[in-house]
DNA sequence: CTAGTTGCAAAGAGTTTGCATGGCG
DNA sequence: CGCCATGCAAACTCTTTGCAACTAG
């Protein structure tokens, strides 16, 4: 839990601001910004903002690098998350339709779903009209 | 591809066999099969058989491993799956109750939903309770 | 017998950590 | 000024790869 802003916990936020539910590797990140802040910052810095909620880590892309996402301080806890699969976008889902969604599942499988942590993958609207389009 | 039924092969699905719906991480399963199939063997027909759709990579388990998730053939893509945070099981979601959830996202944020793909994370029944009932 | 597989160990990729220096408040 | 955070490099963990020996069909 970090006390000071330092100018390096800037950049990196500014960073992370210009890529908002953008996934992001943590290596990704630190390579960018190599030369103004260095490899143990960037992933000391991420690992703190996870702790305290600003970031959300979704390690989830194929690879076995720590994958991120900055959602921009919004309330991400309050809608699911549908990720893209071709283009890699997250959007946030209507909270009423993820509400709905989170109920229909606690009354059919007595299961309590984390909006949090879910991130629903598919193909967004923008990408299966462009699979649709070229070959 | 894989063209011989090696004596590996078949202990490695057997070890799976035991272990359908966990999520397991490859290093996990290569040291528990230490001592009759090699690392690198455990790692080309996890491998292999995720490309064979066999096994279904998880890889989002709060490290930077590869997790695998062994489905015992079962046409795993029609039901989402349900994966408790706590104690790691994973749900096949009811066909029904799936569906209706799909078509819910498709008719509100026009995504299509990979079932198949998708994880829905949460707390399940029995943890919910162990939870309520300690500390 | 022939070619796919295995095993081992070395090489990679990504992430974490120790410690001295630098900078925020 | 004091203490946190940074940088650098070494240490680690997990995964991949090269190559000779082995073995399934």
């Amino acid at each position: 839990m970090p006390k000071y802003m330092t100018k390096q916990r800037r950049l990196l936020t500014e960073y992370l601001m210009q890529h908002v539910d953008e996934n992001l590797s943590a290596s990704q990140i630190a390579d960018a910004l190599s030369d103004q802040i260095s490899k143990s910052a960037v992933y000391r810095n991420l690992a703190d903002m996870e702790a305290e909620g600003k970031l959300h880590r979704v390690t989830s892309g194929g690879g076995r690098e720590a994958v991120y996402r900055f959602s921009g301080g919004q309330a991400c806890s309050q809608s699911l998350h549908l990720s893209c699969k071709k283009c890699g976008k997250t959007v946030h889902m209507q909270q009423q339709t993820a509400d709905a969604l989170v109920q229909s599942v606690a009354a059919n499988n007595d299961f309590t779903v984390d909006k949090g942590e879910t991130v629903i993958y598919g193909v967004c609207a923008a990408c299966r009209n462009k699979k649709a389009s070229l070959s």
